[in-house]
Parts: structure tokens; sequence; C-alpha cells
RNA sequence: GUAGAUAUGGCGAAAUUGGUAAACGCACUAGAUUCAGAUUCUAGUGGGAGUAUUCCCUUACAGGUUCAAGUCCUGCUAUCUACACCA
């Protein structure tokens, strides 16, 4: 059979028939199946994309025979960086460039035949979908969730740029290769921080993998625990306090010193009475020049230098005690200033060690002599006033009882998750939608003038001094003032690439509304998305940044669903054939169209899915495609057996309700392995019998249709039906009254010692009878039987 | 370092969640078809013993619970992933 021709047509009939297109308000129960829309590159569809989609594609072609009103939608995260680069080394406008890559990609997916409902495409550098980008944006800053403040990004001094994290991995910059340093810059945040303890609450209700809600817990990162104000004694005279964040409020009687971060402003405020400030301003440029990853190595030496003339004194106590700084401590959590514990902390006793301070054991256990005992999640308080003799649990109750009272600290949860750091110095992004006028400051652009609309520009390479190109664009940069009408600039960098795709899924509720992102009753008919397949990869970022803007939409009264997605799912990769990721560098890539050239779409996909478990990493393998290859070419030569029986042949009603039980089931679990395997059987079993009736055959092909549809609809024509499978309805169960027999399990003492024909569901009695009568088990039982263990239909276990 | 996951034939992998381990596919062997090869069809295929009905062993390794363990528990080894000075 000529899969090219085969799969051509069916394509076109599908597209011309618009099978796949979804209506909104359409009476049928509504289905959304989302897969991550793909960022547009030159190099075009690989395998991953492939596993990722098949999913989904399966999964809504069984729903819409189901009878659901399924919407399975596609668009293009376009903006970012590859994209940058690429135009900037082959000079190519990065427009132009977006624009042939997603005219491949687009001739690529078509070409598998996948049954995206293209007529709700989007493109998130479409002016058309970042005039919403830009406009959720200023809701947020016109909530205050947007803010502009200084803060030490990744700078690069040989290259004159500003770099991410992820372009300055091991502290080394990803182009010149030389040494990074931090940098102050005004950076615009967005609070999702605000937004932390009910994105972790959130979680509960959801059905995401166990795996999942644990990454995106831990990525929130929260902890319970208690700020505390010690005293601050500077020339011998108490004048100030200083904050710090504890979660062992219980170890107070602990501290022997205090530790705060290098950048911490109270060695500003008191730069004068430090005696040794040189080497304290010494040590802050030290700790400028180590990149963040330097400075989060675990292993790495402690190191700090004692604040002279400062100290602090405990609340509790009263107990004096010195202050340092050291990198080790953060600004950026909790308040950078910490007590230290030396006797139950691991970093605290090293610093301890190094500079020779005390070490008080608050807990009992362990020998602190020797090292820091850190099993302190249970014990008894000791060395510690009111609180001795006290669990762990009852001690932090009492403390912050007690710290309350003094008016001195109170109970606080603390985050890891940082706010979301959200401009970056790039051309290939949404503007934002920001003016400066040196008389009005930061101001808004009207709702009327968005969007802000990227200009074409020559020259898109990151200016040196660390300037986005469009810093060089005048035209477009000075601008007027919409409050004031003088003369104002515009904001001249853009939006990360997370921007877009933290609310896409909406748009496509609603993707040609040019008055809102998207109506309310769309989103009330379709949202929430029912069912979200992707990558693991995308389960911190992505994900949490899109619960977010969906809570603050949701918060707006502007979206009717707090959480966005219901259920999320994730594939495993497909690994080159050496067991390695696919790299170029390891040439070890398939390039899934080279495969459809070879074998055609149908094989691909159903390779992609039977090769192992959905959510399994698995090795490709050139040799065991065949294996699929062949079984559709069975599948086609099945007809050869067909005969004029009208219906079902009754010898044939067990198998096909295996496998309509297999396929319906084994699909919503992510198994469709097992739901292939199961359709092989039962081509093999055809071939033993060696007859099949139409319509047996036709059940077959609509089970096999989702996996393999162009060949379902072709052999399904050719068999004379005609109505398509794509418009045709799912298979129930047949009805099956026949008493079917089983070969039953016989154990003796827990030993197998073969099966027992029997008719299902047979009672112990009927079955222990017919053993007794058969001669291989009867020698078994000429001792007497002490004990029966019997399950029915499943085993029975005779004990002598 | 911390957390989580995984470990089953020559290979990719199944196992109704404690009930016939290795379904399905690949590879391999034999036979048929063919001038021949490819394709296709049929049979076999975890290891060991035996002419054979059959028996013994086997799910990284060592123990345990149970009538029954790939599955549960304890220990141990290896691999993978994520996070990482979290105060």
């Amino acid at each position: 059979m000529d899969f090219n021709s085969i799969e051509e047509k069916w394509q076109k009939i599908w597209e011309d028939e618009k099978v796949f297109v979804s209506t909104d308000f359409d009476k049928k129960p509504k289905f959304m199946g989302l897969i991550e829309f793909p960022y547009p590159s030159g190099v075009g569809l690989h395998m991953g994309h492939i596993k990722a989609y098949t999913s989904m594609e399966v999964i809504s072609r069984m729903k819409r025979l189901q009878g659901y009103n399924v919407m399975f939608p596609i668009g293009w995260d376009a903006f970012g960086l590859p994209t940058e680069n690429f135009a900037i080394k082959n000079n190519i406008a990065p427009r132009i460039a977006t624009d042939n890559n997603i005219k491949n990609m687009k001739a690529q997916l078509k070409r598998v035949g996948f049954s995206f409902d293209w007529s709700r495409e989007v493109d998130t550098t479409d002016d058309k979908f970042y005039h919403f980008t830009q406009w959720i944006f200023s809701k947020m800053y016109e909530k205050g969730l947007a803010y502009r403040s200084k803060a030490f990004v990744n700078y690069c001094p040989n290259c004159d740029v500003i770099l991410s994290n992820e372009e300055s991995q091991g502290g080394v910059c990803d182009r010149c290769s030389c040494q990074v340093v931090q940098k102050e810059k005004d950076v615009w945040f967005l609070k999702i921080r605000e937004y932390a303890n009910r994105l972790l609450l959130g979680l509960d209700n959801l059905d995401y993998p166990a795996r999942v809600k644990e990454e995106q817990r831990h990525w929130i990162g929260k902890s319970s625990g208690a700020e505390v104000n010690f005293i601050v004694k500077v020339d011998n005279k108490e004048i100030d306090t200083l904050k710090i964040y504890t979660t062992r409020c219980d170890t107070l009687f602990g501290v022997t010193f205090m530790v705060i971060a290098p950048e911490h402003p109270l060695i500003e405020k008191y730069k004068d009475k430090i005696a040794n400030i040189k080497d304290v301003e010494a040590y802050q440029i030290k700790t400028k020049q180590k990149s963040e990853f330097d400075r989060v190595q675990v292993n790495k030496d402690k190191s700090g230098v004692k604040l002279e003339g400062i100290t602090a004194i405990n609340p509790l106590n009263k107990k004096e005690v010195p202050i340092f700084i050291a990198d080790y401590v953060m600004m950026g959590y909790g308040t950078g200033a910490i007590m230290a514990v030396p006797a139950h902390d691991n970093r605290d006793y090293d610093f301890a060690k190094m500079y020779n301070l005390p070490i008080v054991p608050v807990i009992e256990g362990g020998d602190v002599s020797k090292q820091a005992n850190t099993d302190i999640s249970d014990g008894k308080l000791i060395n510690s006033d009111f609180l001795n003799g006290l669990s762990v649990k009852e001690a932090k109750e009492k403390m912050i009882k007690h710290l309350v009272e003094l008016g001195i600290g109170c109970a606080k949860d603390n985050f890891q998750m940082k706010d979301w750091a959200f401009n970056r110095q790039r051309y290939w992004g949404e503007p934002f939608p920001i003016v400066y006028c040196d008389k009005c400051g930061t101001v808004l652009v009207p709702e009327k003038d968005l969007p802000v609309k990227l200009p074409a520009i020559e020259n898109f390479k990151p200016s040196k001094n660390g300037e986005s190109p469009l810093a060089q664009v005048e035209e477009w940069v000075n601008c007027e003032c919409p409050k004031c009408h003088g003369k104002a600039k515009r904001e001249t960098d853009t939006m990360p690439q997370w921007a877009g795709s933290s609310w896409y899924y909406l748009r496509y509720m609603d993707p040609n509304n040019a008055k809102e992102f998207a109506n309310i009753e769309n989103l009330k008919y379709w949202g929430p998305v029912d069912w979200y397949n992707g990558g693991m990869e995308h389960v911190t970022r992505h994900m949490i940044y899109s619960r977010f803007w969906n809570m603050f939409l949701y918060d707006l009264g502007l979206v009717p669903f707090e959480e966005p997605y219901k259920k999320r799912s994730m594939q495993g990769l497909v690994l080159g054939e050496d067991g390695n990721k696919m790299s170029k560098s390891l040439g070890n890539v398939v390039d899934p169209m080279d495969i459809i050239v070879k074998f055609g779409a149908d094989v691909l996909r159903l390779y992609t899915l039977f090769m192992a478990d959905y959510e399994c990493s698995t090795p490709w393998s050139s040799v065991n495609i065949n294996g699929c290859k062949r079984f559709l070419d069975r599948v086609e030569r099945m007809q050869d057996f067909v005969d004029e029986f009208n219906g079902v042949h009754p010898e044939h009603i067990a198998d096909l309700n295996v496998i309509i039980d297999k396929v319906t089931n084994d699909i919503l679990s992510l198994k469709f392995n097992t739901a292939i395997s199961s359709l092989m059987t039962f081509v093999n079993k055809i071939y033993q019998d060696k007859f099949i009736s139409r319509e047996e055959f036709r059940i077959f092909l609509t089970l096999l249709y989702p996996f393999a549809p162009h060949i379902a609809e072709e052999i399904n024509e050719i068999l004379g039906f005609k109505t398509y499978i794509c418009k045709s309805k799912w298979i129930d169960k047949l009805q099956d009254d026949s008493v079917k027999n089983i070969a039953f399990p016989v154990q003796i003492n827990g030993k197998m010692r073969g099966t027992i024909e029997i008719a299902e569901n047979s009672e112990q009695d009927v079955v222990f009878e017919k053993i007794k009568k058969n001669d291989k088990f009867a020698s078994y039982l000429i001792t007497p039987v002490k004990k029966i263990i019997f399950v029915k239909n499943k085993i029975i276990n005779i004990i002598v």
C-alpha cells in the first residue's frame, strides 16, 4: 500500500470536512486537551514533539468518537532568544525567520496527521496576541503586582551585556567564557510571591502526578518559622535592632554569633562606626565578583569578616554576641540576617570552628566537640532557661508566645520562590506598555493605545552597555507622555519568553476576539483545560507562572476558574539509539520526517507509543520499528480473511471485548503500549482462525483509528463502509452470554503445579472436586489436606 | 549533601496492583513459498537436567512477612532525575 498517497488523501478529506474544528457552546460535553505549543525553530519538528503530541492526539481522536466536543488547539510560542540568535547569525529579520519556521513546522505537523484545530491557531509574536499580553501586564501594574527595583544581575564585563542565569552557567559567560560578575540594574518584577501560598495550597485539589506536585512545592519552598529582633549595640549603646529569620526559634539560647549578608543595609548605616570597614568593603567587593553560581556551592569553604565595633544582644538572655558578614547568607532570603546556632547547624558549626567561637548545645544528644548535632527534629531542650525539658514542638510554641508578649518577634512563613524578574535586554520579545516621563515618572500606556508594536529595525544585536537593541531606535523610544503630553521615553527592554505562554491557553478559547483577551462566556464554556500534557522541564517555571497569571485574572473576575489545568501528564524522552539524549553533537538525532518518508506517519505514530511506557525515557530503535510496520501490513492483509458472515462471529465476541476494553481504558491511563499490543494479539488470533466478518473488522479499525488513522480510514473505505471512521461512534462492549472456560491455576503448598479447565465463576467445592479427579494433581493429594486458599477466578492453593 | 524514582530474557518491555513471571514487539533458529535474495506464512525461543510425561532454578544483591512476593517490610549496591549554603 502506498502510504504517501493514502495519508495525503485522508489528511485532505479531514480538512475539507472540518472534522477537527471545535465549536463554541456546542451542546455536547466539552473536552479541551492541551499540549505545550511549540517553539518554531529552524530545525523543525523533533522526536520529542511527536511523542508529546501523539498522546493528546490519540485521546482527542477517541474522545471525538465518544461524543465529546473536543478542542485540541495548536499555536506558536515564537518570541525568544534562539530566533534572535538565528536572525543575527544569518542576518535575517526575526519576524521573517519566525514566519518561515512556522510555515515549515506547520507543514510538518500536518504531515504527521495530527488532528489539531487549526482554526484556533495563535502566535505569541502576532500583535493581535501580544496586545493582550501587554494588557494583562498593565492590569498587574495597576494592581501593584508589577514593580521596578534595583537588583543584582549577571553581567559579562567583556561583552558588556546582562545575562540570564541560563546564559551564565558555571559562572562563565556563554559567548566569551569570561568570568561573570554581579551588577546592580533596574529590574521589572512581578510579585508572584504574593501568590506563593495559594499556588501551594491549590496543588492539593489538582490531578497532577505526585512528582509534579512535589517539584512545585519544593520550588515554592515554604518554611514556617519566626522573625526575631536582636538588639544592635554600637559604641556601647543599644541603639538599633536587627531582624533575623529562623525556623528554629526554640534554639535561641544557643545563639553565639550573628551572620548578615554582605549586602545588608546595616553595614552602610553604621559605616563610620565599623573599625575594620576596609576589610568589610573588600569582602563586599569580592562577593560581588562571585556569580550566583559560585556563591551557592555547598562545599566551598566558609569565609566571612567580623564587624568590629558593632555587636548584637540576644533579647532573651541579654548575652552580647559578635556580628559577621559572610556570603553564605543571602540577602534575598528571609531578612538577610541569621542567628547562628553552631551546635545544631553544619554551616554555623564550620564557621564557629574557623573563628573559634563558642558552641552551646541546646538540645540533648550528640557530641558538639566533634560535630554539629543536626538530628534535632525531636529531643529535649537543655541550657535554655524556661524551655528546659520541653520537647522541640512545645518549645517552639512557647517561645513564639513569649516573643509576641515581649514584642520582639512573631511567627512568620517564608518562601524560597523569588519574585519574577520580568525584563530582558533583547529585541525579540513583547515591548512593555510603559513610558518614562521626566515630569510624571513611570506611566502606563493607556488601553486605547495598545498594542505597543515592536518596531522593525535594522540592527537587532544587543548593544554594548547592556541595553536592549530597541534603545537605538530613537523614533520609537521618544514618544509623547500619555499624561502630560510632554516628551517621554519608552521602556526599551522586552518581556521574557515566559510571558506569552502564561496565558495562551485562554486565547485558544476565543482566539479572534479583538476587544478582550477572551470573552468570559467562552472561558466558562471551555475552561479549565481538562488535560495538559508536556515535559518535566516546564513543571516549575512555565506551569507555575501560568497558574499565577490565571489566579490573578481570576481575582479580577475575568477568568471564571482559579486553576488553569485540571490534569497534567508527562511524556518520557525519546533517547538516541545509543541510549543518550538526542543531540546534534552526539550525532544520534533521528529526524521524524525521515521516518515518515521511509515508513509513513501511521508507523511513526504507532511506534513512538508502542516502544515503551509513555512516561518512560526509552532509546529509539530503527530495527524495532519494523515490528509496527509489519503489524500494519498484517492488518491490511487481514482483508484476505474477510468472509460473508453478517454480524459478529460468536467465537470472536470475547476477543473483541478484550480489545474494546483494553484500548478504551488504556488510552485514558496513557498505557498506549499495552493497548497496541492487545490489537496485535487480536490480529494474530485472526491469522490463526483465518476468518473475520466485515463488522468485526470495522470494530477493530475503529479501535486502531486513534493510533493509525490513515490506514484505518482507508481499509474502512475499501471494505465498502460509507461512513468515515472519523464521523463514527466509539465502540461499546458487545453482549456476551456464553459461559467461558478458564485455565485455572492450581498451587500445591504454594508451588504452581499447573492449571485446570473450569467454567468461569466456579465455586471452591466444584473446583476442588475436579482437581481430586484429575490424575495430574491426585498424587499430591495422598497426604491429608490441611487448608485450602481459594480466590474466585484467580487461584487455588492447597496445603497438605 | 537532600529528595524522588528505577533495577525483570540477547534487546525494547508486560504483569488485572499480593495470585500461572516474561504478554506484545525486536533479534535469533528451523521449516514452507521463491531460480535466489527480500517479503510473507508456520513452529520454536529465560537458564539447567532428561528420549520423555516432567523436575529444579530465575525479576540487581542479602534477609524478612505471607498459603502465595517482581509487587509489601528491613538492609545493601548500582543507575537516573530534580533541587542544592533554605537560616
